[in-house]
DNA sequence: GATTTTTATACGCGAATCGCGTACTATGGA
DNA sequence: TCCATAGTACGCGATTCGCGTATAAAAATC
């Protein structure tokens, strides 16, 4: 069983720790302790939150990564908050989920600085000092 | 759970009980007992017949009906400074090149200042705090 | 047919742990 | 400041899990 699975998956639909439990049907703390590691959900609650998360038990468990059975680049768009099909990675590390909401900070408050470049276009542009890393 | 779906797993292999025991790890009566609906099995349990049976733990637990159903095993990491290919958004918008870049250097030079603020928070795995520097 | 081996089922108990309530801290808004 | 919300952690009662063991049926061996 994957920690940050659920807890991405909860983020991923806005919801708190308590809300969840409530659509779950059990208390918060309980629902916390599945998130936290400090309890394991029973054979129900995994497939209640398969349900609930739309996704698999095998996903939750671990035994697979993709968390819906579509593939990972059927959309063009990914937005970053809800990011669950793919890992991000810089130098070949993945992003945690902590880094990705830096990240969506750190973009929303750039563009509120009044940094608004043209947002469809893309300008492949490559950048000389991006690939200073090398592998 | 669905009791008759494991017997027929083990007897589609032509095994005994012992025998689908001794290859679980654990003791007759208790793989008895899952499939006589006595006992339920663990997560790891569940996991275990799983790999064993090659089907999947939502076959196992009913929720899917094809026991050979398994969800595309892609892996994807996307390399942040390669990501040429798939658009990423935040708030609707897509990023542009420009706001990647920055997003790449935000993430080392965050990296650079060493993270250590946060403890215990996500572990990838069992040891927390084992890759704090790794490479 | 009798004896031994294998297979399947069920019971009882100690140990593990699940789920809940509760308390605590941190954060943000009125 | 006060209050509401979000997240975290602890303790306890009750559930039940996993094992050994016993029993019965079936199969195999002689």
């Amino acid at each position: 069983m994957i920690l940050n699975r659920l807890t991405k998956l909860r983020k991923s639909n806005n919801w708190s720790l308590q809300e969840t439990a409530d659509l779950l049907g059990i208390a918060k703390s309980t629902y916390a302790g599945y998130e936290s590691g400090h309890r394991r959900p029973s054979l129900e609650a995994i497939k209640l939150m398969a349900d609930l998360f739309q996704t698999s038990t095998d996903y939750i468990l671990g035994r697979v990564e993709d968390p819906k059975f579509q593939p990972a680049f059927e959309k063009t768009a990914i937005e970053l908050a809800d990011c669950l099909f793919v890992d991000l990675s810089v130098d070949g590390s993945t992003l945690s989920q902590e880094e990705i909401e830096y990240v969506i900070a750190f973009i929303r408050a750039k563009r509120e600085l009044g940094q608004r470049k043209e947002q469809g276009k893309n300008s492949v542009g490559e950048s000389s000092y991006l690939n200073e890393k090398t592998n």
